[in-house]
This record gives C-alpha cells, structure tokens and sequence, in this order.
DNA sequence: AATTAGATTGAC
DNA sequence: TCAATCTAATTA
C-alpha cells in the first residue's frame, strides 16, 4: 500500500527533496501493468553550494525547449533522451522560474518485475535490471512520451509506501558531470546505504 | 548550415 | 577502453 505525494511535497529545494525521495516508491500504470520501484538513489540539480551556482545543471545558462518542465512548478516531470539511445528521468522541486530538478538514478523493483525483466532483455532477476537511470526508464517504459506531466496522480507518480523503513543515507559527489568545474564537487548525489540496486556511480 | 557533445550503457 | 546513436545546443 501506498500514499501519493501532495503537489506541494515536491516544492522544496531539490537537494531535500533528493533525499526525501529515498524509499518512497515511483509508479508507472500502464495499460499492461503497474511498475513499482522503490527509490534508492538520486542526485539533486540546479541552485547554488556554498554561493556557487550548478554549472552541471541543464537549466545553468539559459532557458530552452528541452529543459522547459524544470522552469515550472515543482511536481511535474522532466524526461530527456541522452547519448540518442537512453532516457532519463528527473521529479521537477521547488517554484516557478526556480529551476531545480532531482534525477533518479536507480530503484528496486517492487512490482511488475517480470515486464522489467522483459523490457531490459534480461532473462535473470538481478541488480543490473535498474540500478541506473537510464536503465530504471528502460524496465519501468518511463519514454519522452512522459515528459511534463504532474507526479501527484496516475499515470506517473510517487507515493510514500505505508510499511516505508528506517534508511540511512549516504552523499557524494554526483557522476559523470567532470565538464561542470564548479558543480562537480558538489555533495548532491544521495543514496539508501547497502542497497544492492545503487549504481556504481 | 554544420558541428559538437552529452545527468549512459554494454560490449570488448 | 570505446562505440552506439541522435538531438538539442552552439557556432558560423
């Protein structure tokens, strides 16, 4: 069982809303299946550490169609195609015209396991399923076809699980963004320590 | 109009 | 270590 997030749980700075997202559960209906996966890593995106703005975030120099969604209010999402072959998918924090985004890098299947499998063509259950983000986009069907839409209701959505445990968390600095002279030191990236799922990072 | 490079992954 | 694969963003 599970609660679905309010519209304004998401609007906070991302760096909190990073790690509150840590075991809560991120649900995709659709007309197959419901795909739940439990939360187990992030990396939070855009404002400023300690006075220096993120050079890592898309939104750092300007507004542009791709990155729109992370300009809105928080709760909506923000999916882009990467490397022309991967999907990434990022929960949109805070307010309006404030750009802050927490890309999810990994989650525990929880449900519909059997159609991640099938949607990565794995034929054995195991970590490498979604312990990254473009591969959690690939076993949940998360496409561009998702791209700003609200996170507060069906199809696409969080939701705090009601049996939610104790977690603690880890933070580091934020992977594959060595091209960002300031914000490649940032402690942003965030996740459950000891779960198998986390990515190698 | 042409070029560049990327919030990745998987194969070698 | 490196190719795949393609589009947004940048440069001319």
């Amino acid at each position: 069982m599970y609660i679905p997030w309010k519209y304004t749980d998401f609007q906070d700075k991302a760096t909190n809303v990073a790690q509150k997202l840590l075991g809560m559960y991120l649900i995709h209906r659709t007309s197959e299946v419901e795909y739940i996966g439990k939360i187990v890593e992030t990396e939070a995106y855009g404002g400023s550490y300690r006075g220096k703005i993120d050079d890592a975030s898309h939104a750092w120099r300007k507004r542009t169609n791709r990155n729109e969604p992370m300009f809105q209010n928080g709760g909506i999402s923000y999916v882009y195609l990467i490397y022309g072959m991967y999907h990434c998918f990022n929960v949109v924090t805070s307010l309006k015209d404030d750009a802050q985004a927490v890309l999810i890098r990994a989650i525990e299947p929880i449900q519909g396991k059997e159609y991640m499998l099938a949607n990565r063509k794995l034929s054995i259950p195991d970590k490498r399923i979604s312990n990254g983000p473009g591969k959690l986009c690939t076993a949940m069907n998360i496409t561009i076809k998702e791209n700003s839409i609200p996170l507060w209701k069906a199809p696409l959505f969080i939701a705090t699980p009601t049996n939610k445990e104790m977690i603690r968390i880890v933070k580091g600095k934020r992977v594959n963004i060595s091209y960002a002279e300031k914000g490649k030191y940032f402690p942003w990236r965030f996740f459950i320590q000891g779960n198998p799922y986390v990515s190698k990072g």
